[in-house]
DNA sequence: AATGAATGAGGATTCATTCAT
DNA sequence: CATGAATGAATCCTCATTCAT
């Protein structure tokens, strides 16, 4: 998935016109303006508009990833690893809003077969790593025994896109990250044992 | 908002539409089409097609509302209302799955100002009827104090919503309803004190 | 041409639909709700819309006879003969100044054969009568005979022409009376000996 | 306002076609298959049908103030100017008819705020030009003073467009040189002192 | 007389994409 | 690499008209 920069450039300018005015306006014709060349030009570097779409994906499943990868390499518990990386998932927001818009928003693949499909393993993958990360808590103790990992991991993800859905939904105006960390003590609380 | 019976065949066809396909397929032509109609006969009874997604949002609306007036007429306490409410959802999405796609996909209705912005009220009305429901339940000691009340909605809308989006997106192969039953116990373990 | 009440009014409801608005505007949805019934009501009344056309411009014809005559009732020379209908036709855009926009306008009928034969067939048997009370005027020696008949009658419908349509272009702010009455001594002084 | 060779192309055919059917037969599909090409290449030349009718009237108006410019780099008199004027818009029309139509019929335009309001500014500057002239002659002792330059800007215009109207409504069948030269004889004498 | 529902044709415009230059 | 011009299919929507009630 080497991008050149001019791919890195035209995702990021599509993931920001997502964002700032939906998916529907994510049109040819809107990206090769805002990117300052020809409609013709975009498909020097993509394929078609959905390879556009699946190399958005694609930086996201790895940024997934490095945050992941990051997380382990702290070598703390499994407690630990899921404050740093719902901290840096807040904080990766509060730096780049235009992204929650986005990353949190599968209804907008839906549309072609190869996107839904992505997404669906992306977001599977996702919640099975952490599924893993709760079990490991329960087992060395440090994570409530009395909820199954499942719930417990639906819990912490739905808690963490339920704050940024509303901080979206509000137009980027709560101190998302204060109340980050908010959530993220009461979410302590409630998964600790 | 009193539909006719064509106006509620379009929306349910509408909604079903988006469910199977996606909001970008949602066109007249298709909708007209699985209808069995002509995309101008549907001028008749909508004005536009950006009226037939208010009313469909409308239609959620007032689900939301009828849920909750009911909750209230049971005279229970704050947790049973909860418990009525999360189950109700489960069992309404149980019922008619192709709803779920479109009432926790708040993205695809910011294509229009006038829609996010009915979106965006009823997220809150809702929200604040939770925040309030926690309220009740801490001064009456049924929920826990030490987690705010916000903190707590966040949660208990968060799981429901993240339960229904993974249930969804593996396109409705889990059972719902048993998970949904596990979830909330999981959530009244958590609230209560 | 026996109109019944209910086609006298939807005539005029079209001809000051068509001047507010222009021709553009004048489709039987809007014609309809203007006079507060269905679509399909107007039907009863009139066979189609073009035979609601050929019915303006049948009353516009007759209103130009009903002057004419008018006028030759009072047995009068050619000159006082102009006069009356020059500024009978001034006074009636006065009365309403929503004819002016049509009566003015045969580019507005050129849409149907059948429509832009009746205009031709209406200019040319005005402008005939015209060329016809000039020649009068000729050999009775009130008009001058140094312009042949066809050039004055020219001069005479343009001028009221031109005076109408500056007016009306002006959204009538103009007091048309008092500049026809200018105009029309103007007029005189040109065309008499 | 530099045009294109296909935008001037596209203004041509748009007038023909008006001229040839009237304006509500210039459909997009119509003009862009009398030009053969499909009806989204007209897209990449004019961002809108309404755009194509500003060329249109702006190019009327390039044409009224060239004819204009021309008269008065002539040096001649006010009477000069004016026949120079009245003449070379007769045979403006009599090499390129289908001008005829749509120079003279402000009805058409009436359709869009944009154009009316062109349309009315066109004619205002139009008018005041000719009534400069007017008074230029007056006070050079050319042109009578006993009728206000006003009224005689009137008679002026009228008798031409008078003259083109219903050569037009006679599908251009007079010999509108001819009568145009006549025309003009009957004016001068009646301007002139 | 009038309505409500429907239709088929057509309106302007936008879409993703292609290709010669 | 990029452009300008083009395309065919699709978009939403409006038109005049019809017909059973």
């Amino acid at each position: 998935m080497d991008l050149t920069s001019r791919q890195m450039e035209i995702i990021q300018a599509a993931t920001q016109l997502i964002s700032e005015r939906s998916i529907q306006e994510l049109t040819i014709k809107n990206l090769s303006a805002r990117i300052g060349v020809t409609e013709a030009a975009l498909y020097r570097h993509f394929r078609s508009k959905v390879d556009i779409l699946v190399a958005i994906l694609e930086q996201f499943r790895e940024h997934g990833e490095v945050v992941r990868r990051e997380a382990l390499q702290r070598n703390a518990g499994p407690m630990e690893l899921l404050e740093f990386i719902f901290l840096t998932h807040v904080r990766t927001f509060v730096e780049k809003p235009y992204l929650a818009d986005v990353v949190f928003s599968e209804e907008i693949f839906q549309n072609e077969d190869r996107l839904a499909d992505m997404v669906r393993s992306m977001m599977q993958q996702n919640f099975d790593a952490f599924v893993g990360m709760m079990r490991q808590g329960q087992q060395a103790g440090s994570i409530r025994n009395d909820i199954a990992a499942v719930e417990l991991t639906t819990i912490f993800v739905g808690a963490l896109r339920m704050l940024i859905t509303r901080w979206r939904l509000q137009r980027f105006t709560d101190n998302l990250e204060h109340d980050g960390v908010s959530m993220w003590k009461a979410l302590q609380r409630i998964l600790s044992t």
